[in-house]
DNA sequence: CTGTTATTTCAGAAATGTCTGAAATAGCGG
DNA sequence: CCGCTATTTCAGACATTTCTGAAATAACAG
């Protein structure tokens, strides 16, 4: 491995991390050289710099790019492939999630659909069905959440994480400054006094 | 296996994407059976319906604990251990957030942390600074967002999710409404005339 | 078309992860 | 303490994934 020590620490904890991440471990290596690069990389600077056989590196980046993690670049007066990742930030957390979703979220939204689809034959699969549409509820709740924040451009995403639950005070503000003159307040919950 | 059509499929499943979900076959089999069953089984309830050796399913319980996605329940006049997961769909959903969080995301946070305090050696290692500090911000910005929403009761957060961007839209009539009568409003960068 | 370089494919080697059966341990009731 | 049941441990069998080197393919330049 031949990289500055600062790269290389960074580079080895996301080779060790990709078993928890669900990828191989030149994946996550590959993935963090390239992040920190300083321009697009070919495979063999990969090579060079990871040590590790051509045709890993070959395979490897055929996996980044189907998730989309890293992008084919082609250099002036260089027939070689070369590979870089996004730029920003930003969007490498959006694509990620996106993946994320589609590979592990998504298949079972699917599959929960069917079960919820077929007629119970038992009372014991009734009660399956019941638990099955608890989750599929709450997926299709995230996941709806996520699809309508996502289209936000990145300013205001950021300015939304930032407010964290603070965006709760602002809503019952509205509640407040909704109300009309002259009008009541709408009763809530924790205003009913007890019987 | 022994198990009614309906939950059999279930299980089948999410024993599939165990291992892109980061976690064994029979984990993730154990786990679905739990969720939809009636009442907390024990090891030997699980050894039936799945057909899988006595020691996996201790194996594999241990491994659900760990992650608290499984809790030890006492059933009266049995001394066997019983599991149970959590009725609450938002606890679930909670512990997997903050599990997956511990394993996945703070080892890295930790590293970076690190990494950001040496002082760089080369040119390459500054530029390589820079970006592991952009890393850095994003992964701060959004664990420190869900450390603040996670406290909100599951009631607000429901509400919070159901709203998806439109908060954003709430949150641009609060600008309006807090315009003072005879002050101006701010400017913004989309307001600014091309000169 | 030919030679050269770049990339991909793939069989099997190496490494890792999962699961089982047997044995060890724990814990309770008498 | 003993006998019994429940649970855990762990070596190694088995399965899967990852990685390599060699060969095949592709793609261009002359």
């Amino acid at each position: 491995m031949n990289l500055s020590p600062l790269v290389q620490s960074f580079v080895l904890h996301f080779g060790e991390m990709g078993s928890r991440w669900g990828i191989a471990r030149t994946v996550g290596q590959i993935y963090a050289v390239l992040f920190v690069a300083e321009r697009p990389l070919c495979a063999d600077d990969i090579v060079e710099r990871l040590g590790v056989s051509r045709s890993n590196v070959s395979m490897s980046l055929k996996e980044l790019q189907s998730w989309r993690l890293v992008r084919l670049v082609h250099m002036p007066d260089d027939r070689r492939d070369h590979f870089a990742t996004p730029e920003d930030v930003w969007q490498i957390v959006r694509t990620l999630v996106e993946e994320r979703k589609k590979r592990e979220i998504d298949p079972t939204l699917s599959v929960l659909r069917e079960l919820l689809m077929q007629a119970p034959r038992t009372p014991e699969e009734v009660q399956a069905q019941a638990r099955i549409r608890d989750m599929h509820e709450i997926i299709e709740l995230m996941t709806g959440w996520y699809a309508d924040v996502e289209k936000l451009e990145t300013e205001r995403l950021v300015q939304l994480l930032g407010l964290g639950s603070k965006v709760v005070k602002v809503l019952e503000m509205k509640d407040r400054l909704l109300v009309l003159p002259g009008s009541r307040p709408r009763p809530r919950r924790s205003d009913t006094a007890p019987s």
